[in-house]
DNA sequence: CTTGCTTTCGAAACCGCTTTCGGAAATACT
DNA sequence: AGTATTTCCGAAAGCGGTTTCGAAAGCAAG
């Protein structure tokens, strides 16, 4: 049994109050250091830790942080949420912290959540994910003025903190490649776009055609669910188009997967007759058939990051100064290629692969 | 700013002590149905919520559990954190408990993580997994009469609760599956014994290889980390054999890309000319080529179960009631078939596959 | 109308720590 | 030497609940 020593004994050990010793604990100026470091020196010896719970009554201060989980955290579609926890737990905890993962109940919808979180007063930041264009719980958060942290952006993303890809940008990279391997139908795999992620994605696709000069062509932008079979499903619909698209551009890896199930299915090879091309750089896109070509999201030190975020805010930090935005890299494995022409001889062995 | 109501006020507004609320709102008996529900239907009306954290230091009860994180949990070796966290969640927040999910920092070992676990009187009970053969942690927790449970086994599991798949089990399947299309010569890539999964399901390895009349040898048999790329540089070294095995049996999904990759690399068809097995069922296994087949655990449910047995023995139920032991299924899909042998004309599509 | 139980609630201690306030001792200043 | 400041610590009041204990009130029994 763990029998703790308490402020209690370690003060009478010491033949000091209780306050004196805590002041003292805490590096009160109005302790002489003499005695302050006789009692630091004790409480190491006898092991003397306050305890949480007492401390967080008396000073207030929940020492602990929620991260929110995605909706669909359980699902494939959230490849880096256990890297996330890893790099935030070791933020949080280096201060001692406790990092709490919570998820809103089956009968409770995500704002409650967010109410029952603050009025609980069990956490002293918060960390959201994937926020939706016009989110509400972030104004609730602000509201209640309780510090918090985005991963992802809404649509006005100025007036807190975040830490976000531009996936914006990424797609327009991912289409100025395609046009640059002659691609001018290109079609687009997407999500519903409450989603601001989904959105602005979808953006970066239409803005990038657009500035190539092609025509948009509204049949090629199709909305599914952010799953394997749901990018199938759609890379079907798309592939059945009078005149089809040389080449998918998916939402997410995921997606991709599923796109490339429908090209086999079809006996048409990705890479060759048809280009597909996924976000998030997901390592299992390696062993895809053809290895998926990918912008990757730089997602190391992404927890970590978002730790120190949460942490320097509830100090005192203005959320506006910590707004920062990664690129994402094109990762090109072996899913994209020319555009196809029937009748053609062309190698694939021309173009420069990964590995 | 939520101004939250607290005991004093609630008492004050109903004209009783703080004291008698309290026990009227815990359902002491020595409170009058009368006053009781009175109290009950104001505390309701007025939104009142005992703080947490003064509940608590009162009762000394932390009211929250630890999820350990596994060494590896960031790395894709670990799939199914994300929703075993979500069942998790889900099943402690039914009881408005927390759930914390901790990692060992940089500089510190499992151990000790486990000791700052018990004496910070954080939490009430701990979630481990992919405990080791003879898992220190579990004896520190036993000593300090911390209520847990595990999600798999150590060697001796007799005397606490644990949730895990019989991966022997599906390890002799999966090889009398292989023996049945006519493999004599099984290669087993797998990890660092020390892991107690990878013990048992090597154990059921052998122990079916013994079953079926076929002799052992030791060269088949290979240890690497939990990783793709471990996979592939052992598949490697198997295939570099005098005298190959003509299958592949991997510890884990994530191991047999890699043995995929190997034969890819080396101009062999998976499923044709070397079979390969993985295990856990990882849907990405579908997207493989071939689609990988795989001895799938259920996972369903088991966060959630985990929580229920959690809470169950921190209530003081035995632990040893709490043993709940499930069984993977052979999930088939492309990469399995039988022993290949040369200049043979051998049709694949006389093997049902899934889909 | 006592006596003896129960029922029902108030009073107070306590959980373990923080923090403000005030006063004694020590030091500084004329 | 006497007064004005500092320095350093003790005392005490929280933080917001829970729980034990005891006493007043209500009730049935004698």
């Amino acid at each position: 049994m763990s029998t703790r020593i308490n402020l209690k004994q370690l003060s009478a050990h010491l033949g000091l109050t209780e306050g004196t010793v805590s002041r003292a604990l805490n590096n009160y100026p109005d302790i002489s250091m003499k005695t302050r470091e006789r009692v630091q020196k004790a409480a190491q010896a006898l092991g003397y830790k306050a305890n949480p719970t007492a401390r967080r009554l008396a000073t207030g201060i929940a020492e602990a942080v929620a991260y929110i989980m995605p909706e669909n955290g359980n699902s494939i579609s959230e490849p880096f949420v256990a890297s996330l926890l890893a790099g935030l737990a070791e933020s949080l905890a280096r201060r001692g912290w406790d990092m709490h993962v919570v998820q809103a109940s089956p009968a409770e919808n995500e704002e409650d959540l967010i109410k029952r979180l603050i009025s609980s007063h069990k956490v002293s930041g918060v960390v959201l994910s994937r926020p939706h264009k016009k989110d509400a719980r972030i104004k609730l958060l602000q509201d209640a003025k309780m510090p918090f942290v985005v991963h992802g952006r809404s649509v006005e993303n100025s007036q807190y903190a975040w830490y976000d890809v531009d996936s914006k940008s990424a797609f327009m990279d991912a289409v100025d490649h395609l046009v640059a391997l002659g691609h001018h139908r290109i079609g687009f795999i997407g999500a519903p776009t409450y989603h601001n992620f989904a959105q602005t994605r979808l953006d970066g696709y239409r803005e990038a055609i657009v500035t190539n000069g092609i025509e948009l062509d509204n049949d090629l932008v199709q909305i599914t669910e952010l799953t394997d079979d749901g990018g199938e499903r759609v890379a079907h619909d798309l592939l059945d188009l009078d005149n089809p698209p040389t080449a998918l551009l998916c939402l997410t890896d995921t997606q991709a997967f599923g796109a490339l199930a429908a090209l086999h299915s079809r006996g048409l090879v990705p890479g060759k007759h048809v280009s597909v091309i996924g976000y998030d750089g997901v390592r299992f896109g390696r062993h895809t058939n053809p290895p998926l070509t990918t912008m990757a999201q730089p997602q190391a030190h992404s927890g970590r990051q978002l730790g120190d975020m949460i942490l320097s805010i509830i100090d005192g930090d203005d959320p506006k100064k910590h707004q920062v935005l990664r690129r994402a890299e094109l990762v090109r494995r072996k899913s994209d290629g020319p555009v196809w022409i029937e009748n053609q001889t062309q190698s694939m062995s021309k173009w420069e692969r990964e590995e």
